[in-house]
DNA sequence: ATCCTACTATGACAAGCGTCATTGTACGCC
DNA sequence: GGCGTACAATGACGCTTGTCATAGTAGGAT
């Protein structure tokens, strides 16, 4: 979900992917609310003035493009982890934890995680964001708790959510202690999601 | 944290007071930058003409003292407990759970932590409120980390951070899915934190 | 009655926002 | 050549925001 990347590099990303991915980053910083698309389109290097021609439904849509590429960036990730050598429920938390705290220590703890900035700053209920955040929590869900259906674990679906709990909940601490102490330390709790699976 | 009290009832609070607690309500729902002092006022029933002579630091000073009183109730609230029948850690931890599946279910998941939503709805970063969030934040892990001292945990900063992350995961995804499904689930975690007591 | 302080009302200000209409440029197709 | 679609630049609009200056009112103390 977090999606650092580099904003240079890489296969070249046409003006438009930018400007999504420029949006998922300030939803990330500042919010929802604070983000405003004079910031983005400078981010993205991309001209304000075809805006409007690649997103005719304004801040909303693009807001809304921004988390549902967020989701499919965070379920991507989950499924690169299964692929990996020897995955398990427990290493997979352990592996969420390491992701973040390296992405939060990377920024200077000035970025978090989408969903959860678009559901703590819904701004005054008009932005038509509650769909779009929802769905990109549904999508990460959804990859966590197929993995660890793969991997054996009963009751699949609560256990990603108790997962999904546990990260989110240190990512704020974290991030207002400004350091990763809080993320760390849950790394305890990866027994748990270890016992949840049938052997 | 959560605050929710009643805003007629109660021994009268003085308009100075009335605006602080409209502020910190503002602040759980729409989070600090969409929070407008014109809403706060109209909510406060309070007269505009006279938030200038309250809170000369303007917005700032109103949203800092906010989070302020977030803390001091949030705290009281750990007290309370304390104080209760039988007190215990994850006796503790279930109490919180309660109180906040309580409090979002009677708003209809339109409200939840002051200091999450300000740590995730940083503005350009000129607010100059993080330094009130992070003492928000301190105060309440100071309160429940002395409970769990007083209650026989070792390592009581350390368990307190971990009761708090879950938390706060908890209600963020709560919220998301406009269901109490995510804090229930974490009930069962109350037995690390009465593990962690030496007896 | 006078004065000082606490508080309130009113109106204006600059700045930023998202939105939109208009015009202009580039490029491929026929 | 001419044409039509895709993209870009510009400037303005209405709105809301926080801030501020100014004036006005109440009430107790002297």
């Amino acid at each position: 979900m977090s999606g650092e990347h580099s904003t240079s590099a890489g296969p070249q990303r046409t003006p438009r992917e930018r400007v999504v991915y420029a949006a998922a980053q300030q939803l990330r910083s500042v919010g929802p609310t604070a983000a405003s698309l004079r910031a983005i389109v400078r981010d993205a290097h991309a001209p304000w003035g075809s805006l409007r021609h690649y997103f005719p439904g304004g801040k909303q849509q693009i807001l809304s493009e921004a988390l549902a590429w967020s989701g499919e960036y965070a379920a991507a990730d989950v499924a690169a982890y299964l692929g990996s050598a020897d995955p398990t429920p427990g290493g997979l938390f352990v592996h969420l934890l390491e992701v973040w705290a390296r992405d939060l220590e990377r920024c200077d703890f000035e970025r978090g995680c989408p969903v959860a900035a678009t559901t703590l700053d819904p701004g005054d209920g008009t932005t038509g964001l509650g769909e779009a955040n929802r769905a990109a929590l549904e999508r990460w869900l959804a990859a966590i708790g197929g993995a660890l259906s793969t991997l054996g674990v009963r009751d699949a679906g609560p256990e990603a959510r108790r997962m999904l709990s546990l990260l989110e909940g240190a990512i704020i601490v974290s991030r207002v202690q400004g350091s990763t102490a809080a993320l760390s330390e849950l790394r305890g709790f990866a027994a748990h999601f270890d016992a949840a699976a049938q052997r």
